[in-house]
DNA sequence: AGTCCGTGTCGAAGCGCTTCGACAACCTAT
DNA sequence: ATAGGTTGTCGAAGCGCTTCGACACGGACT
């Protein structure tokens, strides 16, 4: 393990010298410096971490929460988990990844042992119990996805709101009067977790704002319970002929029991999905889509924080616009007959 | 920022008392424990991450490189990252997340700088440029997946060569005589990554042994690469009335494709998945598969780390026996009409 | 010639913890 | 009673780095 002070008596100057041509808080001298960076490459040196940390209350460390489910909306998670990491490397960050199983108490460990410098959290709900306590600190952080209150917190999100209602807009702008909106699992309305709300309420308005009518209904991944939500919105609307889907996972049951009932996509249904461009693009039909960005979230976030972590950024809420790309599966009403 | 010489005033004892109590690798008598303890709780102390590392040269910290690639076996990763973290918390440790970005300098710079006690690595190739580093340094280390050569190293993997005969045998007691392979997508083959390869291995093998039919075709995820190869697989072989399936992406599609030909599964064909145990469960036919355990990796991989950082465990390769599911994918070959 | 300033370098203090050796106090076996 | 061993606690020395103040030096002013 080669140390700073053997790099300096290697170079022949002392240690604080090194340490400045490390960090370039001070200016050196352009033959000195190129000494040391000689010994530094010479020698494999590299600065010892925690003795850094010490000395300068800086870990170069972010912590990244992300939700244990991982059952639900994971590329995405994933894609922006991968974006934070290396986006945070170019910025001489490295990441430390926090499962949400240790709840709120992770959020006083973090800050509380200096273990990172800020933090990232990820799969925010509306009333999340770890607010209070980043709120109640002074390391910065931001929060991909939107709480109720974001007084104080900086956060990173995709308009939902304006997508769904870009979404109903399509739709709509293409004759369909009757639209039924397949919503995330039960379970996420249940936890609060705003996208899915926020969407929802983007899909309302707008529709109310459009005259057209909708029906949503919550649905869990898989063919067996897509089939259930399928027959129940049919039944409830048949004259329903544009969907608006935000699970994942329901989005190639729902293409397949519409084809299995012959009805053709995009001449007798419409539909738009919610979702990543990979799962849009590779789906049995190609997808009218609003993508989620989850690389541009996750590099956003990143960026945010180490512009607050610098002292520059203030506070605030970021939200990405959302882009509806479109694609095979929509198309004009079928003309009542 | 509460300190351990803070703590240990406040208990009227010293500070290498608490430090011995937060250890416990000296004895300590009830009553200061339980004093230290008290002042520990009421001060809200944490230690600090950076002075330990420092003074102990041990960060509790362990390291995972993930691969960049965000478009393969996401959900594997991501569920075999999570296993990692969780597990990791349990032993103490916390995870530093490595993309695969910064190649085999990120091994350097973690070893070097003392960022982590040790690493897990993913997405191991056959022969992979990290390994004469893990084999140079004396860090301890754990791979996913397995090299060509594994002397000196551990590593922890499904059996994938077992879980292709196993597929094949499954397939062959059913009477199918002309199996097709649809494997992961060219560039896994390209790379070398070695678990499909080995996969490759056990289908042929069996496949030979048992008298069976092989036809292996890479293929892509999404509708119509799988649309390619199964018309060349279906033109090639007429015959082919079994299905083993790699590609998580090309399950779906194929089940559709086939149904779309009038070939019901699993009368007129069967199809086994060697995927998640999700992908299986939530396919549109409920499939015939072997799991992928990606928690159950993620949990060994940590626990052999944990055992050779802690003097315990010697350099060996795990091999996760691989379990079929019978589900409602496969079944008897048609009898020759 | 003397003063002032900017530049480049150094020494030393200290970040908060772990750990080693020392040692007082007590207990047991002679 | 005395030697020998435990047990519980303390003080001090670092771990490898950052950073502050000091200072030497040379050039640009009066």
């Amino acid at each position: 393990m080669v140390t700073l002070a053997e790099v300096a008596q290697h170079a022949g100057v002392s240690a604080s010298t090194v340490s400045y041509v490390l960090s370039g808080k001070r200016s050196i001298s352009t033959g000195t410096r190129q000494r040391v960076e000689e010994s530094i490459r010479e020698l494999g040196y590299h600065p010892n971490a925690g003795a850094r940390a010490l000395a300068s209350s800086r870990s170069n460390i972010i912590a990244l929460m992300i939700p244990l489910r991982t059952d639900m909306y994971v590329p995405v998670m994933m894609e922006i988990a991968i974006a934070v990491a290396t986006t945070a490397r170019t910025h001489g960050y490295d990441v430390l990844l926090l499962t949400g199983e240790e709840g709120p108490d992770a959020v006083r460990r973090v800050t509380g042992s200096g273990l990172a410098d800020a933090m990232i959290l990820m799969d925010v709900e509306l009333d999340d119990e770890r607010l209070p306590l980043l709120r109640g600190t002074d390391q910065p952080s931001v929060l991909i996805g939107l709480p109720a209150d974001t007084s104080g917190l900086t956060c990173v999100d995709l308009d939902f709101r304006a997508t769904g209602a870009l979404c109903v807009e399509h739709l709509a702008k293409l004759g369909h009067r009757d639209i039924a909106v397949i919503g995330e699992a039960p379970a996420v309305y249940e936890r609060h977790t705003g996208f899915a709300e926020r969407t929802l309420d983007g899909l309302r308005s707008r529709a109310q704002e459009l005259g057209v009518r909708l029906l949503h209904r919550p649905c869990d991944g898989g063919y067996d319970a897509m089939a259930v939500t399928l027959a129940r919105v049919l039944d409830e609307r048949p004259s329903t002929t544009g969907f608006v889907v935000q699970n994942e996972q329901a989005v190639e049951p729902l293409l397949a029991l519409l084809r299995q009932q012959g009805r053709a996509i995009p001449e007798d249904v419409s539909v738009v999905a919610i979702c990543p461009e990979q799962v849009a693009v590779q789906a049995s039909v190609r997808l009218t889509s609003v993508a989620i960005p989850a690389q541009e979230m996750g590099r956003h976030a990143l960026e945010r924080l180490v512009a607050k972590l610098e002292g520059r950024g203030e506070d605030e809420v970021v939200l990405i616009e959302p882009e509806l790309t479109v694609r095979a599966s929509t198309g004009p009403a079928p003309s009542v007959s």
